[in-house]
RNA sequence: GUCCCGUUCGUCUAGCCAGGUUAGGACACCGGGUUUUCAUCCCGGCAACAGGGGUUCGAAUCCCCUACGGGACGCCA
């Protein structure tokens, strides 16, 4: 074990905070701590087209609502900053130029348009796509003198033959055969580094010493390894943790589940009870106990008591806990307090009161007119969902709806107005018509509060969440889209639409 | 398709590394009790070592094969 423990969580501001991030940032705190280490929070956001600071907020927020906290970061400062790797190019523009010069890693000019046709190529032949190594015969002069006028990219040399061993924490020597890499792109067109590169080179600098991450990225580890040996630095320790599963045991998705740590904090959970889930996801105390605070799990964290099974995160064992919490680590009062923290607060009703200001006669309208932005999901039976609409058109809108809706940013009432504008255009329908569907999977009364409006305040997640349950129940009810026709929906939607981006 | 990883009740898991347990606990479910209802709480029940070969006196535990599941194969991370 070296000296100094330093593990981090490395996110990237794209999209909702992830509950994965949350899963694997409690592990490497636990880790960190349980050793005397320091746990660093870096954010990477190389990826020009989809990081946004909001994201990077939001990232912040959701992680300090869980209670995780970090040592060093890019909100609090650390010795081995800057914590974001838009503000480290130098840093790895230094590496890439040490990798080139020895000849580790070489310029290629392949167009987007032949790489694609080359991956289309051997994916015919029943290859696994590979860079062929096109550009690797240029000489070093003409390569330089190109780069002078052209667009390129960097990718790293990979060994022709032999295998890749390296050894994960948890399961012992795990060999790859070069041939199964590719020669990855370390550097883009743009300038920045890819995760490949800019992981490696923090790591290195800021001092991690156990990188534990998701087991997606064993296939990847010998590129990193690889780096590591070129950069002639010394390799960290892996520990690749099995990945949170949806009930059908694919990767968690938000498609099929609530991925967003906002979620659960809008959806009334409380952190640790949340957090205390997390850490029975492949996890057990040494003495089994199942109520446990971070501190806790931190004390006697074993990296080896990690079983590897990818385990089903399970929304009602989850409610079961933080009941308990509830009723067993809270007093009453804090309860109370928990309460106003979360909705019963004057702040979120000054945002309902216009909303409902004139639909009221007395102040006992109030509540039941609101209860559907209190409440995990409202109830409402099939009639009243689908109203007027025929067969199998309340579920082809709502999942419309549903892609429609990943697209909304910023999300906001304004925003949510035009989506559904657009919709009741391209469905060739009034939004009169459209509407009553959506009041009701959103509210469960055909008439509510004013929808957008609604929907700003409820927020995505649990938008999508209403949208998903109204689905289900219009699919149990033998309403809902068959494979086939959600399959030419889909299709037709990218037609009509545009491409999904969820 | 290729490569890699995994596999104990429906779900989360203990036990495996250092072979000998009636394979334990929790959620869910079912039944009973307490409670003016409901919930809580208490008691009980259901339910698993993926399959096949080895090694061994003895295999959930060690080895091999098969099946199944998952992940990766981006100028995303």
């Amino acid at each position: 074990m070296p000296a100094t423990v330093r593990t981090r969580i490395a996110p990237s501001p794209t999209g909702a905070p992830h509950l994965g991030t949350a899963y694997m940032a409690l592990f490497n705190l636990a880790f960190a701590r349980k050793h005397g280490g320091q746990f660093i929070l870096r954010i990477e956001d190389t990826d020009r087209q989809r990081s946004s600071k909001e994201s990077e907020e939001a990232i912040f927020d959701a992680l300090h609502w869980t209670g995780i906290e970090w040592d060093e970061g890019p909100d609090c400062g650390g010795e081995h900053g800057p914590y974001r790797q838009s503000e480290r190019l130098d840093l790895y523009k230094q590496e890439i130029n040490r990798l080139l010069e020895k000849g580790h890693a070489y310029r290629c000019f392949c167009t987007p348009e032949r790489l694609n046709e080359l991956r289309a190529k051997q994916m015919a032949n029943k290859e696994t796509p590979r860079y062929d190594g096109h550009c690797l015969s240029l000489s070093p002069e003409e390569s330089a003198k190109r780069a002078k006028s052209e667009p390129f990219v960097v990718r790293m040399k990979i060994p022709e033959s032999g295998e890749c061993t390296f050894t994960d924490e948890l399961r012992g020597d795990v060999s790859i055969d070069w041939t199964q890499i590719d020669h990855q792109v370390i550097r883009k067109t743009d300038g920045f580094p890819t995760y490949h590169l800019a992981n490696v080179v923090d790591d290195h600098y800021m001092g991690i010493s156990h990188v534990i991450r998701g087991e997606e990225w064993i296939s990847s580890t010998p590129k990193h390894v690889l780096l590591y040996q070129y950069l002639e630095w010394e390799v960290p320790v892996f520990a690749h943790l099995p990945l949170l599963r949806n009930p059908d045991k694919s990767k968690l998705s938000k498609r099929k589940n609530p991925t967003g740590i906002f979620y659960f904090r809008d959806a009334g959970y409380l952190p640790e009870a949340l957090i205390n889930y997390l850490g029975m996801m492949g996890y057990t105390l040494p003495d089994q106990r199942e109520i446990f605070s971070i501190n806790e799990l931190s004390e006697s964290f074993d990296l080896k008591r990690i079983s590897l099974g990818g385990p089903i995160f399970d929304l009602a064992k989850l409610k079961w806990l933080n009941g308990r919490y509830l009723r067993e680590q809270l007093q009453p009062e804090e309860v109370v307090q928990r309460l106003q923290t979360w909705k019963a607060n004057p702040n979120f009703l000054e945002k309902i009161l216009p909303l409902a200001l004139q639909r009221l006669e007395t102040f006992s309208d109030f509540f039941p007119l609101a209860q559907f932005l209190f409440s995990d999901q409202p109830e409402y039976d099939l009639e009243t969902l689908t109203g007027k609409l025929q067969s199998d058109q309340p579920a082809k809108l709502l999942k419309i709806a549903e892609w429609e809706l990943e697209k909304a940013s910023p999300w906001n009432r304004h925003t949510l107005s035009s989506i559904f504008q657009k919709i009741a255009e391209t469905e060739e329908m009034k939004l009169k018509q459209l509407m009553p569907l959506f009041f009701v999977a959103m509210s469960g009364a055909p008439v509510s509060l004013p929808l957008f409006d609604a929907l700003a305040l409820l927020g995505p997640d649990l938008t999508r969440m209403r949208l998903r349950s109204a689905l289900t129940i219009l699919g149990e009810s033998g309403n809902g889209l068959s494979k086939k026709g959600l399959k030419s929906l889909e299709k037709d939607y990218a037609s009509r639409y545009g491409n999904r981006i969820d």
